[in-house]
DNA sequence: TTTCCATATATTGTCGACAATTAGGGCGCA
DNA sequence: TGCGCCCTAATTGTCGACAATATATGGAAA
């Protein structure tokens, strides 16, 4: 599902992909090194491309870099994400008042019909909560794709949900929050088949707030394990 | 007030500034066609760090790429413009919300300082708006920082408001706004001062939704010249 | 005259090699 | 033994040249 597939692609932004796709996904570190010359040799390519893709990653804030001394990959600490959940619920919450009076009554149940799909791969399979997780975020875009705000799908797409998957990809092993979030889901999308922007807006905070809450519970966890 | 005056800056990092720079200032037009052999020439330098920095500013939306095909400046059309005034309007609302909790009395007093520098300048010179212009952007930035949420600073300070400077220079000849706009200025320190966080946000989003009203007019009578 | 195609030019994409800077290790000295 | 210095090795930064692709030019056929 990453955002760009590239069809006719150069080197540099294979490589951004897969970079992107390694770091999301645990197979980069946090904090782990990256080494221009190992990468390249790895993918198949010279360090010029190489060099442009961290550029790149670097604009997307998915690495660090410091002068003569090469690029890491992001660190995601509690403040950060802390930051970052307060960041979406502001621009979700949005996306959802607006998204309440642009969405066509077609994409309004296209989303009923994307979580009928959740609640079925729910009741399946109930340990592989991956498939819905990515599905989750689905969700939330599609949302932000309805505001027809293309800032906004361009900063919840491009970068943050980067970051998003990034600290899914972590919790996700005990994540026992599907069920309430799908009920949660439910409502936004009937509040905004009512066209009920301020209660598509409030209820979505509410998902937002108490998704972070949930992970923050995660993070006191694993800290007080280590 | 570029957020990056390098101190020991790579080549890659310097072309970065300086095209930033130069796009935001409108001294290379919006869509131009960004020649990467003359900008090496002009900057003094090889394609290869100049390919990283495009690949920098692509990232900060500030260029556009199309493969084989090269980068060009972005166009800030009338939805662009509205997109980003309307997410400007839900984080730095956000930003007040929260800067009403956070700053503390000192930081407040240096607003009030900043303010009291502003007026003075319009007193003094009526015509001359560009200055001010960046200590509006000054005021809002110290208001983002004063919300401690660094992924607030880094989005609004380093993308968007290169976007939004783009946009003064664009709109700054005509700009009658100022005087209003330092009244509510002062409203919104006065209700930080109080530590009333709802007050605060509301003010900045009357603000912000004044200033894209303004701006958006502005624009209406440029098209119809045109 | 217009349209289409082939050639020529310019521009982007990629690679390899070299220079500059940093990090690590070993040695001497207090 | 501990501290600091110098030297070596590794890594990053930069450049120039070559290949691949797109754009512009010109001519021939409809």
């Amino acid at each position: 599902m990453l955002p760009h597939p590239p069809a006719q692609a150069t080197l540099a932004d294979i490589a951004a992909h897969r970079l992107a796709q390694s770091i999301v996904t645990g197979e980069l570190a946090q904090g782990q090194k990256l080494n221009e010359a190992e990468l390249a040799e790895r993918f198949g390519m010279g360090r010029g491309p190489l060099r442009e893709a961290l550029r790149h990653l670097e604009g997307m804030r998915l690495v660090t870099r410091v002068p003569n001394a090469g690029a890491r990959v992001v660190v995601l600490d509690r403040k950060t994400l802390s930051d970052l959940y307060a960041v979406r619920e502001a621009l979700e919450g949005m996306a959802c008042r607006i998204a309440a009076t642009q969405m066509t009554d077609e994409q309004i149940d296209q989303l009923r019909h994307l979580l009928d799909s959740h609640e079925k791969q729910i009741k399946k399979q109930g340990g592989k909560v991956y498939a819905q997780k990515e599905g989750d975020l689905d969700f939330h875009f599609q949302i932000v794709r309805g505001s027809g705000n293309q800032m906004l799908m361009d900063l919840l797409g491009s970068e943050q949900y980067q970051l998003l998957r990034m600290c899914r990809y972590r919790t996700s092993r005990n994540a026992e929050r599907t069920g309430p979030a799908l009920q949660q889901h439910r409502q936004i999308v009937e509040a905004l088949a009512q066209r009920d922007g301020e209660l598509a807006e409030m209820l979505m905070r509410r998902h937002i707030q108490g998704a972070w809450q949930s992970i923050s519970e995660m993070i006191d966890n694993e800290e007080e394990a280590a």
